[in-house]
DNA sequence: GCCGTTTTCGGCCCGACTGTTTTCAGTCG
């Protein structure tokens, strides 16, 4: 994502909110809602493209172009301007609160005089709020639990910490046995970076609903119980997270798995697929639509397949269900054959003792082999990264030594290649001489330092170390950290086009804090050409577990296993490196 | 505000749950 864009994309997100706030048109909420999102994963800079290319972007619409060209322009858009100027500021951030919306948020700013977090803590303190109409003692409890687990739990968490948070709750619900099929669905389905919610489905008789409500909200991981119905249900977590699970009929699994994998933008698309072609499309069927605009008779319902191959569709990867086009595709049975898993065969970064890993060089090599790979290489940092025990020169051809020893042990077992992680220092250049990078059968090029320079320099100094010739990676490019650090912005464009030509893998690192490359520079990298390198950047035992978020990043992005220099033959691995017949 | 196999107006997806309701609005996903 460039910062400009990103930019725009947060004042389109706001005029959404106020629109919303003010009682304005919900369809002009949507329209300035999907202008956000487009923006947020548009590749190129809006000042790089011309009015027709922007408005050839499904949605965005003419009015949506001169207000980009006037924040290109003046740096503000007067609409927003306008409407910010009819609300305190503090009201939006009250609407965020769990159970707000604009309706009651509206109405505690306009009736009581709330207008930021600050008042609505102490309004509801002192009962002032309790004689509003309409607001009973549960619905201020509930407020008050909302803002309270806000505060604690913060921001969406991480991919990995919800599928973790996942897998404890189907371990507990798989092996009941009412329950006759289970998944997880929503963002955690899709690999998306972060994660509101955690939504669980799971399909079992009606009459048998309530033992596994009673055993999902028993969980060990449960704080508080939100909600409980007849079929679905959602508790607060020890992981900071919500959990929601909704039970649904066995025979309507596959209606209920498309409609909570969502996106919901996509899952609004084959709806008005649906009618289009006479039907209408719930969480139990896509059904035929009746003259009085009701569901009739059952057309699909029990798998995800079907139901899009009767919508004249083939089956859409959840990682691509987010309305940016894979329908279109689907129709034309264009989709990517994405890579998977179990396509990756080796490890390309990785540490050990001798820098700031926990493995040494044969455990890692044991545990790379324990995953079925041909090939892992040793990674070390190098000597600007002190902080992490990087290696001078002496220690450097001392370590490859040791990786070579250890190598020619297990040669019968796998392919273990030295290597080196070095530093991209703030102007491109390498932390190390040539002469030690060429005793290096993999050098993996990383920025670590200086992760705040503006995106020209970034840009530039990405492009010097993609254009070294013994560089054969690019470590996570931007070196950001999700909800921590931004990292760098650079032209991700220009870096694909760069490492395309020099026959370069741009990373995508695996860990769950990184995921980078992220998903839309994946797309671009693609889109270019450019190889990609799905890393775990191993530190310890477990790292290598990461490896299903780094694939899950790849497949948003389109990326197939022919992109995935991962996925090659120990043979062509080999020789892409350029080194000698293993 | 955006869009078009019905193109420049008139639509724009669907349902569960809660609280405070005498029949439904608001929120959420």
């Amino acid at each position: 994502m460039s910062t400009r864009n990103a930019e725009i994309a947060t004042l389109f997100e706001r005029m959404a909110e106020l629109t919303e706030l003010l009682g304005g048109n919900r369809f002009k909420v949507n329209a300035f809602e999907k202008v956000a999102r487009v923006l947020r994963e548009l590749g190129p800079e809006v000042d790089e493209m011309s009015d027709a290319e922007l408005v050839a972007l499904e949605g965005v619409g003419k009015g949506a172009v001169e207000r980009i060209r006037q924040y290109c322009d003046h740096g503000r858009i007067d609409d927003h301007d306008e409407l910010a100027a009819q609300v305190p500021g503090g009201v939006l951030e009250v609407m965020h609160v769990p159970g707000i919306g604009p309706k009651t948020a509206r109405l505690f700013w306009q009736e009581a005089g709330v207008e930021s977090i600050a008042d609505l803590k102490a309004k509801l303190a002192s009962g002032e709020l309790a004689e509003l109409k309409g607001f009973g003692p549960k619905k201020l409890a509930n407020i008050g639990k909302s803002l309270a687990f806000a505060e604690s739990a913060g921001d969406r968490r991480h991919l990995g910490t919800a599928w973790t948070l996942a897998r404890r709750f189907l371990d507990v619900l798989e092996p009941m046995p009412q329950v006759r099929q289970s998944a997880y669905a929503g963002s955690l389905r899709r690999g998306r970076e972060t994660i509101g919610d955690v939504d669980l489905l799971v399909a079992a008789d009606a009459a048998e609903t309530a033992a596994i409500f009673d055993a999902f909200c028993g969980h060990d991981a449960v704080e508080d119980v939100l909600l409980r119905g007849d079929t679905k249900s959602s508790v607060r977590t020890d992981a900071g997270m919500q959990v929601d699970l909704r039970v649904v009929d066995p025979r309507s699994f596959g209606a209920a798995l498309l409609y909570f994998t969502g996106s919901k933008e996509h899952n609004v698309r084959l709806r008005e697929r649906a009618r289009e072609r006479g039907m209408t499309l719930n969480e139990y069927a896509l059904a035929k639509l009746q003259d009085d605009g009701s569901a009739g008779a059952v057309v699909e319902r029990e798998t995800e397949e079907a139901i899009y191959a009767a919508l004249g569709l083939a089956w859409i990867p959840p990682e691509l269900r987010e309305d940016r086009g894979e329908i279109a595709l689907a129709a034309k049975g264009k989709l990517p054959d994405l890579v998977e898993l179990e396509d990756v065969r080796c490890e390309l970064h990785a540490h050990t003792t001798a820098s700031d890993g926990k493995l040494s060089i044969r455990e890692l090599a044991e545990r790379a082999v324990a995953r079925g790979f041909h090939t892992i290489a040793v990674t070390d940092h190098s000597r600007s990264q002190v902080q992490a025990n990087g290696l001078d020169a002496d220690r450097l051809r001392a370590h490859v030594e040791a990786v070579r020893e250890v190598a020619a042990e297990m040669a019968g077992e796998i392919a273990i290649l030295t290597g080196t992680e070095v530093d991209i220092l703030a102007d491109g250049s390498l932390d190390y001489d040539d002469d030690l990078l060429e005793l290096c059968d993999v050098v993996v090029a990383s920025p670590h330092a200086a992760l705040a320079q503006d995106p020209k320099k970034a840009t530039a100094r990405l492009l010097k170390a993609i254009a070294h010739p013994k560089v054969k990676i690019i470590g996570h490019p931007t070196g950001r950290l999700i909800n921590r650090r931004e990292g760098l912005h650079p032209d991700v464009e220009a870096l694909a086009e760069a490492a395309a030509e020099h026959d370069v893998a741009l990373e995508i690192n695996a860990n769950h804090w990184r995921l980078d490359l992220r998903d839309v520079h994946v797309r671009t990298a693609v889109a270019k050409g450019a190889k990609l390198a799905i890393d775990c950047d191993v530190h310890g035992a477990g790292d290598f577990d990461m490896l299903r978020y780094g694939v899950m990043t790849a497949r948003r992005g389109g990326a197939t296993k022919r992109d995935v220099v991962n996925c090659m033959t120990r043979k062509r691995l080999a020789k892409w490196l350029g080194l000698s017949a293993p």
